[in-house]
DNA sequence: TATTGTTATACTCTATAACTATA
DNA sequence: TATAGTTATAGAGTATAACAATA
């Protein structure tokens, strides 16, 4: 799981699964989601509060939404957005039409910080593709699309499919 | 950062870098060990400690060596296999040399949900490859491996590389 | 003295359940 | 009643600092 690599080649048989992909894929995860947690972390931050200020960017959603976008139950958000309202990098806004709820907005300082850890990550992740010839980044670029594409068109797809 | 994909194609300058490039590596993987969180939680189980396990396939290391592996604290080691113990999944064995440190082993239901996990996982990441062209999935092999490769090299270059 | 590991403490992150206040 | 959000609570995971036992 961490480095199961130790693993002798293997024809991708027809009947099963080629072990060195799933490896090399987990791998190659763990090392950019690593990346990002070192980053956020020399920032005082964590990858999840990257990802609400990465949310926040172009947004300013009330705290529903929010909890769909990253995936979080409300009171999961309730205390991301409380951390992060401590330290100054986003604000919370009584909405006009429905005063039950708040408008999340990111702050100047939030979004200077998410963009030196953008900045940084992009950094690293050309870092970690720099070995690889240019005709093959674009292939890599392509292959990760494709692979994120059909994902998210089989939740599309899929996500009441087997039982109406 | 979540969806940081709202982003007009751009060449990828020679100046800088190729944003869709981080984009889709980014999203490649939180997909990947958002699949594992998923599969590791059907199990009441974690990441952390489905690498704990993977390592503990083959290895039977002292809590530091274990430390070194998973990259974290000793103290963290300590929590990390007591909570999986509790539930019996490794063992804590008192070293015959040095009567310090303890040996960490695996239990058979240790081997046995650890076995679970990895075949789903394995089964996912087919999934998410299927799309692919068996000459693409070939080509994503290795260019994954290569850039889990070079960075390995890198740190075992780079250890103390600025400092000596 | 140095090393191995545990414990005390503190904080983030997450979820469930109960609650408040609107709607 | 239903919905938006908070709060209380509980537990995993992480780190730092202080400690015990052994080397």
């Amino acid at each position: 799981m961490t480095s199961p690599s130790d693993t002798p080649p293997q024809a991708p048989s027809p009947t099963g699964g080629d072990r060195e992909l799933v490896d090399a894929l987990a791998q190659l995860s763990f090392l950019v989601l690593n990346a990002l947690t070192e980053i956020a972390g020399q920032h005082d931050s964590s990858i999840i509060q990257a990802r609400l200020l990465g949310v926040l960017r172009d947004r300013e959603p009330m705290m529903n939404e929010l909890g769909r976008h990253l995936g979080l139950d409300k009171s999961s958000i309730s205390g991301l957005v409380d951390r992060a309202q401590r330290r100054g990098l986003v604000t919370r806004t009584v909405s006009a039409i429905d005063r039950r709820a708040f408008q999340v907005s990111i702050t100047d300082a939030g979004r200077q910080l998410v963009e030196q850890i953008a900045a940084q990550f992009s950094e690293r992740i050309e870092t970690f593709v720099a070995p690889l010839s240019e005709t093959h980044r674009r292939l890599l670029k392509q292959l990760a699309l494709q692979i994120v594409a059909a994902d998210a068109h089989h939740r599309g797809i899929d996500l009441r499919a087997t039982s109406g």
